[in-house]
DNA sequence: TTATATAATAGCACATGTGCTATATTTTTT
DNA sequence: AAAAAATATAGCACATGTGCTATTATATAA
């Protein structure tokens, strides 16, 4: 019949890499000194999108951020200029 | 009523941007010696996703994109490191 | 060429991103 | 403090990202 293994499924919501590009985003748009509304408008994404990615409330897409980069006139190398922690050597811990 | 004003509604997907990062991925991902399917066990997310991305056939989330530069071992700024093309300059141009 | 590995497509089900439209909450101005 | 501006939440509808499981096409090795 194959139902649905009961939900095993899981996709990746990587809480901590959104938190460093929420800080990251919402630094630079105050250096660029300009409102969630006006970001939005010049991005032509969603007010609404904006908070919920400064929020940590998304997982926001490539396209998206792209759109946003541009409307702040800055390289994605400033943008994505963080580290993601390393749970990658840590290893399953327990 | 309010039945859904016969679809307005657009999506972003920017297509030169998302080129663009394919470019990138399959390069690092080949200059790491790995094959989409050791790339995709690595990052934990599905072989058909890595392919999809490579083809650009969708439009990844950023923790996505967090989950293969860890399995790839290489910071954000050298995944990201290309150039959106600026339309944003250009403006409205007819 | 034949076998084998790698990459590309496909289709389904489910989770979730996004736009919209409001409303509430918080912050900044006056 | 009151008013105004900026942020945060919410909920709905629709589009689409993602995991799975196969299958097909392509490249590499024998």
């Amino acid at each position: 019949m194959k139902i649905r293994d009961t939900n095993t499924r899981k996709l990746i919501f990587d809480r901590s890499g959104l938190i460093a590009f929420s800080v990251q985003l919402k630094k630079l748009r105050h250096e660029a000194g300009v409102s969630q509304s006006q970001l939005a408008y010049e991005a032509g994404i969603s007010l609404s999108q904006i908070a919920r990615i400064e929020t940590v409330r998304i997982n926001p897409t490539l396209s998206t951020v792209f759109a946003i980069a541009r409307a702040l006139d800055i390289p994605l190398t400033t943008i994505f200029n963080f580290s993601l922690s390393d749970e990658k050597k840590t290893e399953k811990y327990f």
